[in-house]
DNA sequence: AACATAATGTGCATATTTGCACATTATCGG
DNA sequence: CCGATAATGTGCAAATATGCACATTATGTT
C-alpha cells in the first residue's frame, strides 16, 4: 500500500470534493479522481460516497480518516522539529508573498538572496490569501496587515502607504475637462474593497480587478483611478498620484515565521536578508518617493 | 512531502542497506537509492549515514524512524481491520507458497480458483522462506511444517511424505553395477539439509541445489539421489523411488491465515477452495501413488 | 423545463519514475 | 596487496503517473 494515498484521501475527506482536494494539494482533479479510485480498489472497499453534491465518508472511510489525521500529526510533528533544528544553509525554502509584491518590488530581493545562497532552493508561493504556516504550506510569509496572527513570530518592518493613482493621460484629461473621476472596482481583498467603497462613494463600477497587478494595468489603460500601494504607483512612469497617501490606508509589512522554525538556519538567513532589503527601500514603501512631475 | 517515502525509509532503517530494503519492498535497489536521496534532499537533512558496511541512522533518522514505526502500526491496524471485514469476493489476494509446490501441484488449483472467481486478483508470492502474514506480505500462506506459528489460524490438511528419488536410468545402472549411490547436496531448507546429511552419512557433495525444483532437475540429469516430496517424485515419469518413504521425513501441509482476516470473504473462499483441492489429492501427497514399475 | 455553472470522468500527450544493464565503489578473505 | 563478491550509483529505455483539453454528469437558478 502506498502511504501517500492516505494524504490524498485526507484532503478529499476534509474538502468533501475531488476538486477541493486537487486545489489544496496543487494537482489536477483528474489525478485525485484516478488515485482515489485506485486506492479504493487496492483496499477492496469504498471510502467515499457521493451524497447531495458532496463526498461523504463510508464507515470504513471514517476509520481511515482518523488514522490519516493521526499520521498527519506525526508527520507535521517531526517535519516541524526537523526543519526547526536545521542548521544547514541548504535545501528547500518556501516563501509566501502577495502576487503584487512578489513579482515587483520583492523579485530583485529574492534574486539577490538566490545569488548569495544558491544551495537554498527558493520556492515562491504567491497567493492573495494567507497560506498556512502551521500546515507547512510555507516556511515564511511576507504579509501586509495591521494585525498578524499572534502565534507567528515576526515584526513590522515598515509601513506601506497607499494612495490613489491614475494614469498621467487620464488625470491630465480630467484636469482639463473637470468632473469626477471614474473608480475601478476591486475585489482583491477586504481592505481595498472597503476603502474603495468609502472613498468613491456610491459610484458603481463596471470593471473589477481581483489582483493589484490587474488594478495597475487597468489604471494604465485609463479605465479610472484606484487605491494602490505607493511602492507600485510611485514606480510606474505612466502613473501619477491623484491625491496624497492617506494614513488610513496604511498597512504594516511583516516577515513572519512559525515558532517551530525559529532556529532553522536557512529560514533565518532569508528573513534577515529580506528585512535588510526592505529597510533599504523604506522610503519607497512609505510613500516618500513620489514621481517627479507630480 | 510524500508520505510513502517514510515507508521506504523504514525499510532501509530496518535492513541497514539499500539492497536489503529493495528486496523487502520488491523494487530495484536503484529506485531505493534515488528515492532516499531525494527524500533527504527534500527534508534538508541526512537520515542515514554509511558506517562500517551498513547504513546507520543519524539522530534525525532515529526520530523519523520512530514516527514511521508508529505510522506503520496505524496503517497495519486499519488495513487489517478493513481486510478482515471485507465481505466482497473481489479485489487482490496475496498467496504465499513454496516455489516447488506453487509451480507444480498447486498451479492447477490456483487456476481453477481463478476461473471460478475472476474478480479476485490472485497474487502468488513464491519464496522458500516464510513471508510475514502480520506484516501483510501475504494474506494466506501455504506451508510445509510440523510446527506452524501459533498465532496464525489454520489446520494441517494432509501429511506430505518424502522419499529418496533417483532417475530411472541412474538407478538401473546402480543396480547393475552395484555400489553406493551419489547424493546431491541440498541447501533449500534446514529440514532437507539435516536429513540428507543423516541419510547420506559423511559423503561430501560437489553439486548443491537451494530449491527443490533444482534438485528435481539434478536428479533427472542423473547427478545422484536426493530426498524429494512424493508429490514431486511420484509424478515425474523419469524418476523412481530409491527407497520407500520414511515417516521421519513427513511434514504437515498447512493453509494459514492471520486472525485479522478470518472474516474476509475472499480469503476464506480461497482457503476453502485449496483445502478441498488438496484433500482430493491426499493420496499423492501422502506417498500412496508410487509410479508403476517400482 | 432550460440554461449556466460546477464537479467529475476520459483520451491523449507529456512528464516523471522505475527497471535494466553496466559502471563504480566498498568490503572481505586469501 | 589482489581478486572476488556485494553494495551502490548512473545512463538509457520502458513503464507509469500526471497534466491538459474536452466530454459527461450533477446541481442550482430562473
Amino acid at each position: 500500500m502506498n502511504w501517500d494515498d492516505l494524504r490524498l484521501f485526507l484532503a478529499v475527506a476534509r474538502t468533501g470534493s475531488i476538486s477541493g482536494a486537487a486545489k489544496q494539494l496543487g494537482v489536477q482533479h483528474s489525478t485525485i479522481s484516478r488515485r482515489m479510485r485506485q486506492f479504493e480498489k487496492n483496499l477492496g472497499t469504498r471510502l467515499i460516497e457521493r451524497k447531495s453534491g458532496r463526498y461523504e465518508l463510508t464507515p470504513a472511510g471514517e476509520n481511515v480518516k482518523e488514522v490519516s489525521d493521526r499520521i498527519e500529526r506525526e508527520v507535521l510533528g517531526f517535519d516541524g522539529a526537523l526543519a526547526g533544528e536545521d542548521a544547514q544553509l541548504v535545501g528547500p525554502l518556501k516563501v509566501a508573498a502577495l502576487n503584487n509584491m512578489a513579482s515587483s518590488v520583492f523579485m530583485p530581493m529574492f534574486a539577490s538572496f538566490n545569488r548569495k545562497r544558491p544551495q537554498i532552493e527558493l520556492h515562491i508561493i504567491v497567493a492573495n490569501m494567507d497560506v498556512s504556516l502551521p500546515q507547512r504550506e510555507a516556511d515564511i510569509a511576507i504579509r501586509l496587515t495591521n494585525s498578524p496572527t499572534e502565534s507567528l513570530i515576526g515584526k513590522r518592518i515598515v509601513t506601506v502607504a497607499s494612495g490613489i493613482y491614475g494614469s498621467r493621460d487620464y488625470l491630465r484629461l480630467l484636469r482639463e475637462k473637470g468632473g469626477r473621476p471614474k473608480w475601478i472596482g476591486v475585489e482583491c481583498c477586504g481592505f481595498h474593497v472597503t476603502w474603495t467603497k468609502r472613498t468613491s462613494g456610491s459610484q458603481s463600477h463596471n470593471f473589477y480587478c481581483d489582483d493589484t497587478l490587474l488594478t495597475l494595468s487597468a489604471i494604465r489603460e485609463g479605465l479610472g483611478i484606484s487605491i494602490l500601494p505607493c511602492f507600485m504607483g510611485d514606480t510606474d512612469p505612466l502613473l501619477e498620484r491623484y491625491c496624497a497617501p492617506d494614513p488610513a490606508y496604511n498597512l504594516g509589512l511583516w516577515v513572519l515565521l512559525h515558532p517551530d522554525l525559529k532556529r532553522s538556519a536557512r529560514v533565518l538567513a532569508f528573513r534577515d536578508h529580506m528585512v535588510q532589503e526592505i529597510k533599504e527601500k523604506k522610503d519607497l514603501f512609505e510613500g516618500l518617493r513620489p514621481q517627479a512631475g507630480h
